[in-house]
DNA sequence: CCATCTACTTACCGAACGGTAGGTAGCAGC
DNA sequence: GCTGCTACCTACCGTTCGGTAAGTAGATGG
C-alpha cells in the first residue's frame, strides 16, 4: 500500500482511534474498542498499522506536525516581534479549538510516566522544535535590541511559552474559557510590559 | 485500623506504589508489581486499600496536600509581594527536587485522558486550591496598587503560574536543569518588569 | 482459467489483569 | 482454654488484552 494513497479504512481507523485515545488514553483504549468503532476486524487494523504503538505514533506525529506548520505560518504573518508572538499564540489557541483531541494527546503523552507509553513512541524532538521556533524569535528580538538581554533567550522563551501553555492546559483540564486572539494579545502585552504598576 | 497509626506494611506499600506509579503510570503498574516490590500478597494490600484507585488517590492527596502546605509556609515567609511570589515559586522547585515522583504523579494525572483514570480519582479542587492562593496574592497586590489593574487577577495569576509551570514541566519531561531559587527570582522579575527593552 | 495481489475475515492464542473466597498465625482479653 | 480480632496468606476467578494463524472474496493480468 502506497503511504500517500488515500485509504478510507485506514482513515476511519485513525479517526476512531484519535477519539478513543483522547478520551481514554493509550492504555485505556483497547484495539477491540477501536475496531468496534471503526466497524472492521483486528487483522484489518493490523493490515494498516503494525502495532498499537505505531497507530498512536501516527496520530501523535499528525498532531505535532500540524501544530508546527501552523506556528510557522503564523510567524510569517506577523509584521514585527510583537505581532509574530501574537500570531503564534493565537495559532496555538485556534489549533486547540479545532483539534482539541490532538492537543490532548500531545499533553497526555508529554506528561505520562515514562513506562506508561511503549518505548518506541517518539515526541520529544517535535516538542523541542516548537519551543525552538519561539526561542529563535526571542533571540532575534534580543539582537535587534527590542528585548532585554539581562535574561537568556531560553528563559524569556520559557516565559511566554509557559504563559501560553497555562491557558491551553487550563482549557484541557477544566473546559470553560477558550483562549482567543484577545488572550494571545494580553499574554504578549504582559510578557513585554510586565505586571508591575508604573509609579 | 486507625488511620493515624503508623503501619510499616501500609507505608511500604505506599512507597513502592509511588515509585512504580511514577515510573509506569496508573495503568502500567499492576497490583502484582506493587505487591512483588513490597514483599506482601495481594489480599494484604487489599487489607489496607480498598482498591487500586484508592491507593493511587492516597498518593495523589499526599502530593497535593504537601505542596499546598509548602506554598502556604512559603507565602508567610515573604516580606512583600515580590518576596512572597519568589518564596512560593522556590517552594515548588524545592518540592520538585525532593519529591520528584509525587510531582510527576500530579502532572500525569492532570493531563491524563479523562477515561484513563478511574472515575473516582479526585484532584481538580486541590489543583485549583494552589492556583487560588497565587491569584489571591495577585489580587491583594492589585488592591495595594503594586500590580496593574489593566489585567484581571486571573490573567496575571495564570501568567506567573504558567512561567513557573514551564520550568517544572521541562524538568519532568527532559531532566537536565533543575529550577532553583535563582530561577524563581528571575521569573518574578520577568513577571513584574516584562521582557521589553527600555528605550 | 489460473495466479497473484489487496483488503479484508473468523477463530484463536497465551498472558495478564483487578479483585475475591476461604483460611490461619499470633495476640490480647476474659 | 476459648473467643475475637488483626494482619496477613494460598489459590483462584472471570475477563480482557495485543496480537496471530489460516483463510477468502474480489479484482487484475496473462
Amino acid at each position: 500500500m502506497e503511504p500517500n494513497v488515500v485509504n478510507a479504512t485506514r482513515d476511519k481507523i485513525l479517526a476512531i482511534a484519535l477519539r478513543l485515545f483522547a478520551d481514554r488514553g493509550y492504555a485505556g483504549t483497547s484495539i477491540q474498542d477501536i475496531v468496534d468503532g471503526a466497524r472492521v476486524t483486528k487483522p484489518a487494523l493490523y493490515y494498516y498499522f503494525p502495532s498499537k504503538a505505531e497507530l498512536y505514533q501516527a496520530l501523535l506525529n499528525r498532531a505535532h506536525d500540524e501544530r508546527f506548520r501552523l506556528m510557522q505560518a503564523a510567524s510569517a504573518r506577523g509584521k514585527d516581534l510583537s505581532g509574530k508572538l501574537e500570531e503564534i499564540l493565537n495559532a496555538h489557541f485556534a489549533f486547540l479549538k479545532s483539534h482539541r483531541e490532538l492537543v490532548g494527546l500531545v499533553y497526555a503523552t508529554a506528561f505520562a510516566a515514562r513506562g506508561e507509553m511503549p518505548k518506541e513512541i517518539r515526541y520529544l524532538d517535535k516538542c523541542q522544535r516548537n519551543f525552538d521556533l519561539i526561542r529563535d524569535l526571542i533571540r532575534s528580538g534580543q539582537r535587534a535590541g527590542e528585548l532585554k538581554r539581562a535574561f537568556t533567550a531560553e528563559h524569556l522563551a520559557r516565559g511566554i511559552f509557559g504563559m501560553m501553555n497555562i491557558h491551553v492546559q487550563a482549557e484541557l483540564v477544566q473546559p470553560g474559557q477558550k483562549p482567543s486572539r484577545k488572550t494571545a494579545r494580553q499574554i504578549v502585552q504582559l510578557f513585554l510590559e510586565g505586571a508591575a504598576a508604573r509609579t
